[in-house]
DNA sequence: TGGGGCACTTACAAAAAGGTGCATACTTGT
DNA sequence: ACAAGTATGCACCTTTTTGTAAGTGCCCCA
């Protein structure tokens, strides 16, 4: 929970090149840190991917699709977006419960702005691939 | 570490939409989980930013820049992106020793990816802002 | 009546990530 | 001689995150 807000000395040496970032924020060393705290969570970001590729998802097909996933995980994570602003949930207050999913308008721009990354990953894939199968080989020892 | 690889079934109702990921991939649900693994880590992202901005810095300018980060974090992230071949790790062998630190091409592609998300915190930092400060506000039982 | 699905909830445990502080080997400054 | 700076390494501990297993209330189906 430290973000390194106090003192936000930035390097007086070299030329802070384009603007890239906006390091002056107030709880976040830039707009980066703050998405990345938004979108933190195993599962988050599957989520959102999920929910902006289709329409609105039930809990269970969300469940399903993401596989691997545990209940207490999807739920809790779903929460913490539908609280973020990035989610909506929908109760339809059925007999049988009834819910559904799907992306606010704040989730939307989300997603789309990590279309880039996701579209880094897939070129690089090789590269990081192996970077992983290196992580995982000779596990046991390294981390 | 257990990524949803085996039986990527997605959902068959709604439309796919556009081709925003390849959810067809290796150990990775799609490129953007893939991208996301390899940025995890508290201080990485702010890494690369600051890589990204100026020229090659030397460990302790680093150290000084990010401020609030310890030795140890710094290295071990640094170590991480070097050995996934983010970073370039460069030792003069001096005496006082003397080590820089600078983005591969590899990096630098991953940073550009990221400038997205940076705009994104920025535009939204209100809402952001609001969603940290409740998360923070009432603690203690919440998460 | 037993089994299954729905959308969760809760208690508890395991694992991962992060943090603190001390140590190293060598040099320069005072 | 001693403190300070350089770039790390290592041991130990706390916090955060993730996972596991079980349970809830209600309904439908055979």
């Amino acid at each position: 929970m430290t973000t390194s807000s106090s003192t936000p000395s930035q390097p007086q040496q070299n030329p802070p090149a384009e603007g890239t970032c906006t390091p002056t924020l107030p709880g976040f060393t830039c707009g980066l840190d703050a998405t990345l705290r938004i979108i933190a969570g195993k599962w988050k970001p599957l989520i959102l991917y999920f929910l902006a590729q289709g329409g609105p998802y039930r809990y269970g097909e969300l469940r399903r699709a993401i596989r691997d996933v545990s209940d207490k995980m999807l739920i809790q994570q779903l929460k913490e977006l539908e609280s973020d602003g990035l989610v909506k949930r929908t109760d339809y207050k059925e007999i049988p419960p009834r819910v559904d999913y799907s992306l606010t308008p704040l989730g939307h721009s989300l997603a789309e702005a990590l279309v880039p990354l996701c579209s880094w990953g897939t070129e690089h894939m090789d590269e990081v691939s192996r970077v992983f199968a290196k992580r995982e080989g000779w596990g046991a020892k390294g981390r």
